[in-house]
DNA sequence: AACACGTGGCT
DNA sequence: TAGCCAAGTGT
């Protein structure tokens, strides 16, 4: 295999973790003394979700769940009613199961190794690489969309990276990532930093690029993308905003809701359907009879909360 | 490998 | 305005 050397990388690294000790966000999930349990719960609610979207509800889940244990003694259906509107839902699931899992698997603490991070649900390559190098120094290759936009318009002329991440990438972004721990961690939360707030998907700011001058895109001329056109996520009509609105309608009831109320919700039938059974399937909806009620009548609830499951008479 | 999966802000 | 985009993962 071709070697991937970086042009002048050691001093790259070395640019762009200077610029990131003067310029970083006060993010407070970087903050000294952050528990492991802590950064993890912020990569689950960064996944897809804006930081400051994320800022709230971090600070809260951690005040009610300070560890894994305190999360896993609780009802998932819990979990997804503190998520809340950060969309995508079954992350909340997912993290709720990884506090499970910490808990029965590795006594209550956060791995450290990628790959135990790796066997937690909702941990994959990047999440696992992020917890490894944020909570624990240890060095890890973090690619997220962040990092790859900037590697992919420093080293290789292009506008964006493809729809995900090749063999090359890697290789680049292992070729730059510095051998020394602790400095390889910096360099992590640097470049995703730099690709954050400077090498912007939309505007760019280059004129405040600490790289800039070493930038082949930016020698390129700033080339468009060529590529396939990337597909959209339409949303408006979809079986996604369909879910959204029954599991909207679930969080404010701290009782089950019946069909009516989920019809008022989502009128069209054949999707309202489909959608519920696929919230069922995911775990995310419970059937749900309320206590006493002699109706046949379907109720619906979050899983683990009151009069969740099939109860018996 | 392509697709499903929420929600909201920005241009 | 209608897309586009946001610290991805699982199938």
């Amino acid at each position: 295999m071709e070697r991937e050397t970086p042009p002048n990388g050691a001093e790259t690294v070395g640019t762009v973790v200077a610029w990131y000790d003067a310029n970083a966000r006060d993010l407070p999930w970087r903050r000294p003394g952050t528990s492991a349990w802590a950064v993890l719960v912020s990569e689950f609610m960064l996944q897809q979700t804006p930081v400051e979207r994320v800022r709230e509800p971090w600070a809260r889940w951690l005040e009610r769940w300070p560890t894994p244990a305190d999360l896993a003694a609780t009802p998932s259906g819990e979990a997804v009613r503190a998520w809340g509107r950060l969309g995508y839902p079954r992350r909340a699931l997912r993290l709720h199961g990884a506090a499970v899992a910490i808990t029965e698997r590795f006594g209550g603490e956060v791995p450290a190794d990628l790959d135990d991070l790796r066997s937690l649900p909702g941990v994959g390559s990047y999440t696992a690489a992020a917890v490894a190098s944020f909570a624990f120094g240890r060095r890890a290759v973090v690619l997220d969309t962040n990092v790859r936009r900037v590697l992919v318009r420093l080293h290789a002329g292009e506008a964006y990276p493809g729809a995900t991440p090749t063999r090359a990438e890697t290789a680049v972004a292992e070729a730059y990532l510095p051998d020394e721990p602790a400095l390889a961690a910096r360099w992590a939360v640097a470049s995703m930093e730099l690709g954050a707030v400077v090498c912007t998907a939309r505007r760019p700011r280059c004129d405040a690029c600490p790289v800039a001058d070493r930038c082949a895109w930016r020698h390129a001329g700033h080339p468009a993308w060529d590529g396939p056109p990337r597909r959209g996520q339409t949303y408006e009509g979809t079986d996604r905003q369909c879910r959204g609105a029954l599991l909207a309608v679930l969080r404010s009831s701290d009782e089950p809701v019946d069909d009516a109320e989920l019809t008022r919700a989502w009128p069209d039938a054949v999707q309202r359907e489909r959608a519920l059974g696929s919230l069922v399937h995911d775990g995310l909806v419970v059937p749900a009879r309320a206590a006493g009620m002699l109706t046949d009548e379907r109720r619906w609830a979050l899983p683990g909360g009151p009069g969740a499951g099939v109860a018996g008479p």
